[in-house]
DNA sequence: ATAGGTTCCGTACCATGGTACGGAGTCAAG
DNA sequence: CTTGACTCCGTACCATGGTACGGAACCTAT
């Protein structure tokens, strides 16, 4: 298998043709080098693509990812502490938006197995 | 203030004017009454709209929603536990999901308060 | 040499969940 | 009787992260 071309640097990041032309776009993935008009790249390419997969896994933001690699390989470590202590934060509010989103459900799905009336779900939303 | 004008309705849900018409024509919020074009509220819409916003909270699209309210104030159970233990799931699955984001993420930032090199933030995520 | 797979390109389109615009009408207070 | 706040409406626009289209060129087997 190629992995040299943009279907298989493709494959190998898990993600579809288009969308890698589209990274080139937004400029997440450099300008590779062209064999008559083909695009041809490198391994660094796809460990490129591996990172954008990860963080965007993260939740960064394409914009925020874009920011990250353009810290130049690890120059800037204050910025990319900052933008990655700032993701935490947010992760954290998150994970507890949905974990107690979690345990309500949890609770409703339960009494709804017992319930009679109007169904439990429904109306406990409409407590809010 | 008053609760039963578009703009009540907004303030007590916490949602801008638009968003209600918006749920309006998406169909989550039933068609109001209209006092000479304008739209006159009771307190069930409130209840609705505070409905689908906890639901959103839980991380149901506005379509699921939308099944969740078809589901004509509890007559259906089954459908209602069946889209909430799919709910669940899903919501394990990302908080799964973010809080290994948040685990790695933390070890980074930490490492990178320690560095020297290029920036483990960076490198790390290009692992992937 | 012909068929199938891959690549090229720009542009258009998709879903999701809203937000903004702008002109017109209504209503209460000063 | 004017000012300001609120409402009406349809339509257009926004961000985000892609996906699809369609004609042309190329490479590799059969």
């Amino acid at each position: 298998m190629e992995t040299d071309t943009i279907g298989g640097l493709a494959r190998a990041g898990g993600v579809g043709v288009e969308t890698v032309r589209y990274y080139q776009r937004r400029g997440l993935l450099r300008t590779p080098a062209r064999d008559g008009g083909v695009r041809r790249y490198e391994p660094e390419d796809a460990r490129r693509l591996r990172f954008i997969r990860s963080a965007q896994a993260a939740g960064f933001t394409l914009e925020q990812i874009g920011e990250l690699l353009a810290l130049d390989s690890g120059r800037d470590h204050v910025r990319a502490r900052e933008l990655s202590r700032g993701r935490i934060r947010e992760l954290d509010a998150r994970i507890a938006e949905l974990t107690a989103a979690r345990a309500a459900l949890s609770r409703l799905a339960d009494a709804c197995d017992h319930a009679e009336g109007p169904c439990p779900i429904i109306e406990a939303f409409e407590m809010g």
